[in-house]
DNA sequence: ACACTAACTTACTAATAGGTAAGTTGTCAA
DNA sequence: TTGACAACTTACCTATTAGTAAGTTAGTGT
């Protein structure tokens, strides 16, 4: 992977993060990047291409903050919320979570990017589950049964909550923050 | 408001839904309702025009749910998911709530549909707390005082939820709504 | 000095987008 | 019968899109 590569995947994601992956266009890489169309086309021959990369990068940060946080000295009833906070870091303000972002334009996207975006869906649910499960046979979250279903409350609650913090400002995303907080701790 | 206005409107409901409000054209429009591109401009000048009528539409829409739901026969305490689940069931498979999706593209929305797109979600948000903080008065919800967190909470999890089960099935939004449930009957 | 190659640029194509101006058609009232 | 208006169609414009083919340039190994 050669430098440049990385650094249009880097910028698609900035875009995919602000526009979406439909709504981003080759020329905007191009001027961003102060090269032309053609040389995009040059290291992703096609659209689709590029978004299978970008998919296999968000696939290893999805890895990578799995595996930082297993090795983390924290407490293991901590480890959920802070797997969800180091996610939100990964994205800055006035954009959305680059998987979200993709679930949207999901029906318009080629089966191959489908097919990713799917597995990585499924592995941040699963990852987070996990998570809730150490967290719970930590002594953790006496009243919970349910960790699946927990978890996927905790990352659609999460999802939605950055979609909706780019309208209604910072403050709507503390009080969900806040929510998730008074949930995991009623032990 | 003639029939063809209200026509065209329901229609473009339905593409915001499954392709969102910058991916429909009016082409899309006009091939599907058998007339041209040009006769929908003659009832929506802009695209804009057609968003914002949209926006109208989905307030009253909204605004009819909850006085509905004021006025039906069911226990206080049940009311908020009641309301969820009305809401929720106003979105076709494959598809996303349209509030979701404008959302989704606000960024490159013109302002007057910004404007209404901030109002819609910031009502949604208060009918929720509204109805939770009825059925708290009534003596559900006892161990909950955060009453606008859990709104947020509940909100944005059916919104990220809805856009999850396109992705990974109807299954994935049933252990949300599951979660919703335990959540709201812990008294 | 020479050939090869990576990383481009220039110049193009076909398709699609939103939007407009001018003309057509059917209906209804005076 | 005639005029007026609503609801269109035809024909166009400009901008932008993804994508391609062919040519250029800078560096590298021999």
């Amino acid at each position: 992977m050669t430098k440049k590569k990385k650094q249009i995947i880097l910028l698609t994601m900035k875009f995919i993060k602000e526009k979406g992956f439909l709504a981003f266009s080759y020329d905007d890489l191009a001027k961003e990047l102060g090269i032309t169309k053609a040389g995009i086309h040059y290291h992703f021959e096609k659209k689709g291409d590029l978004g299978v990369a970008v998919c296999t990068y968000l696939e290893e940060t999805l890895e990578q903050t799995y595996s930082d946080i297993k090795q983390e000295t924290i407490k293991t009833t901590d480890k959920p919320l802070v797997f969800l906070s180091k996610r939100a870091a990964q994205v800055d303000r006035h954009a959305v979570c680059p998987i979200s972002a993709l679930q949207a334009d999901y029906n318009d996207l080629p089966g191959t990017m489908q097919e990713k975006v799917r597995q990585i869906s499924q592995r941040e649910v699963r990852i987070l589950t996990e998570l809730l499960e150490d967290a719970k046979q930590d002594g953790g979250l006496k009243a919970m049964d349910d960790l699946e279903g927990l978890a996927a409350l905790l990352i659609t609650s999460a999802k939605g909550g950055l979609q909706y913090q780019r309208v209604l400002g910072d403050a709507f995303f503390s009080k969900v923050w806040t929510a998730f907080n008074k949930l995991l701790k009623c032990d």
